[in-house]
Formats: C-alpha cells, sequence, structure tokens
DNA sequence: GCCAACGTTGGC
DNA sequence: GCCAACGTTGGC
C-alpha cells in the first residue's frame, strides 16, 4: 500500500488542440500553455508524480470528461514561453526567471463522455471547483469524493 | 457569435 | 493601492 498522498485534478483541453485520442496515440503530453498564476501555482506547488487526472474537453460541442491520465513528470520550465514565434511567448520571462511551468501527462484510459450536464446533476460534485459559477481555471483540484462519484460512473 | 465572469494591465 | 479598461475563457 502506498503512503504517498495522491491528489486529483482536473485538467481541461480543447480536443481540437490535444483531445484525449492525441493523448492515447502519443502515450504522453507536455502540459505546455498555461498561462494563469493559479493554475501554475497548482502544477508547480502541489502535483506529484501518480497523481490522477480526469481529462476534460472544453469549448467544443460536447463539454465534459473524456479520459483519465496520469501526473508524470514534476513541474518543469514551459519552453514555449521563450520561442518568440509561439503563441505562447511571454517577453517578460527569462530563462533565468521563468514564469511559465509545464508538467507531463501520460495517458490511462479512455473513458466514456461525461458530459457537463450529467456532472451537473450529480448531487456529489454540487461543490466541485470546475462547476462553480464563472470558473475559468484550466486545472482545478478533485476531492476523493468527488472522484470516486465520478468515476464509478465511467 | 454572444456574453457573463474573471484575470491582468497600467495610469493615477 | 485603486480601479477602469481591456483581454480571455468557455458554455450556450
Amino acid at each position: 500500500m502506498s503512503t504517498r498522498p495522491v491528489h486529483y485534478w482536473l485538467m481541461k483541453s480543447e480536443p481540437d488542440e490535444a483531445g484525449i485520442d492525441h493523448l492515447a496515440r502519443d502515450g504522453k503530453l507536455g502540459w505546455f500553455g498555461v498561462r494563469n498564476y493559479q493554475a501554475r501555482n497548482f502544477m508547480r506547488d502541489q502535483m506529484q508524480v501518480g497523481d490522477v487526472v480526469l481529462f476534460y474537453h472544453s469549448s467544443c460541442p460536447e463539454p465534459g470528461i473524456a479520459g483519465i491520465a496520469e501526473v508524470s513528470s514534476s513541474a518543469y520550465p514551459d519552453p514555449t514561453q521563450f520561442e518568440s514565434e509561439s503563441k505562447y511567448f511571454d517577453p517578460k520571462s527569462s530563462r533565468e526567471n521563468p514564469r511559465w511551468m509545464q508538467v507531463d501527462v501520460k495517458f490511462v484510459k479512455k473513458t466514456r463522455l461525461m458530459g457537463l450536464p450529467e456532472m451537473r446533476a450529480m448531487p456529489e460534485l454540487a461543490d466541485m471547483q470546475v462547476l462553480q459559477r464563472g470558473n475559468r481555471l484550466s486545472i482545478t483540484p478533485v476531492s476523493r469524493a468527488e472522484w470516486e462519484a465520478i468515476s464509478k460512473k465511467l
């Protein structure tokens, strides 16, 4: 039995950019492009290798949970912040003092799509952060109870 | 395409 | 440090 605490996360990705099928094909994905301090801090300060990730499709016809992934690296500087031709370029960041971090995530499995309306209808998820009004964070913590309620139905 | 909600920026 | 203006997210 592991003594390492495992955290659960929900991470949003646009399926046009990187959906669960991309991850299934490649096995692994660098989670670059996060440009929000709260989301960065979650990756930098709280994520650990082995943490469980609910892979969520956003900005698409059917938003919802589409699969499971696992954190496979600790946080390291996101290289796209230094690439002047990248849309994620940040002129205020430097290699000496990088502003943005990423983690790597590996494929665990594809699930049926648990859509947003279904999630909203589950009483166990009433307090889930991603479902709160006005939420825009691309990375949010998921409680163990929320994880259990969701995984039971996937 | 609309728009609510939120984060960031920059003038003062 | 305040806050208006602006940009972005993301569901619909």
